[in-house]
DNA sequence: ATTTACAGTTCTCCAAATGTTCTGTACCCT
DNA sequence: AGGGTACAGAACATTTGGAGAACTGTAAAT
């Protein structure tokens, strides 16, 4: 239940933001509500996030985000907890969503279907779909799509090498690891999500 | 979510675009948003390629397209083709698009997260997610939840065997398969899709 | 084919705006 | 007096906004 105080905040960052399209700063809500004191919107702030009214986004300048009530049910599915061979399900407290629209979906990723086994040794079968996520930069040892010579694209795990070449790792004891030129090596996105279907 | 600069630069885009019908420049847009510094521009131009306000056509001059944001916020991706080792992706024709929903959402449907290896044969790891369909029957073969003897929960394989009994399969040489009779295995869903994060 | 102007990319540096955390003060209540 | 709440304001860390130089790539003109 909220305050009177954060009411009048909350009132205040839904008129700021139908107005502006952006959220306001703590010093602008202080001033909005009537306070000097962005110590003090700050703290309101954070209990409205508490609350479920907002979303705030870690270490960012307005970074706050309205919760629509009526989004809430859409793509989310209870997660009941966790099942191993021999235990009881274990529920997680209060019944936590997942929401599958985060998990997956996101500007600039598109899905792909795997063929073959190159990577079967993480669990990536033959018809799986993987969720790539487009980018030219990938971190040391993630799984990404590489263009070769601007020829073959592939799925694989990424090295640097100290040598300034880029190893591409099948997790597949069948097939060995590759070593390229930087300049061979184009990356075209990340693995982001991998999905299969069973029925 | 756009930090104000990023917001003034993609309202300017969008005006150039309407009035002229071809994209601005860098330092056409640092002009319209009142800078003199195209790097800067440039920032903001890529902040919302990220964001996916718009995209890019590599390598070209003033190749900025809008995103037409209606298509963005279903619950889709595009399913660009299939990729294998050894060989350029492969496009599927007219870019279809993959609709997550039927694909993961439906009543009785929840996850549940994977602890242990019994299913490592095929490719269900430890933290993967499950989605489960409730249903107290199951196609013979298909991966279950079984509770035995209304004590254990367990992700398995089942088999019902001409005997009456009832098998269940762990997918890992390591776990042998159990045979109960019926009466002890109650079914309380069936395996409907898998997923995994992997960032 | 070469040159040239335009456009995009990358980099470093700086300043201002903002979020976060603390400490201190005032007021109200029992 | 003690505890709680509301608020002010300082101090600090981080993000955001911006300038400009140097470089690479593209497309058009010669």
């Amino acid at each position: 239940m909220l305050t009177i105080a954060q009411r009048k905040t909350l009132a205040f960052i839904r008129r700021y933001m139908k107005r502006r399209g952006y959220a306001p700063s703590l010093t602008e809500i202080a001033e909005g509500i009537g306070i000097s004191s962005k110590g003090t919107s700050h703290r309101y702030v954070q209990a409205l996030a508490k609350a479920g009214e907002i979303r705030l986004l870690e270490g960012r300048k307005r970074g706050i985000e309205l919760v629509d009530k009526k989004e809430l049910s859409k793509f989310t599915l209870p997660l009941l907890g966790t099942i191993a061979a021999g235990q009881p399900i274990k529920a997680i407290a209060n019944q936590e969503r997942l929401d599958l629209n985060d998990y997956l979906i996101g500007p600039n990723r598109y899905a792909l279907q795997v063929k073959g086994d190159a990577m079967i040794g993480i669990g990536i079968l033959d018809g799986d779909l993987v969720i790539i996520e487009h980018s030219n930069t990938a971190d040391n040892n993630a799984i990404v799509v590489a263009l070769i010579d601007d020829q073959e694209a592939t799925l694989k795990r990424l090295r640097h090498l100290k040598s300034g070449r880029i190893k591409l790792i099948a997790e597949n004891p069948d097939i060995p690891p590759m070593i390229y030129a930087a300049a061979r090596v184009k990356i075209q996105g990340v693995l982001v999500c991998q999905l299969r279907r069973y029925c």
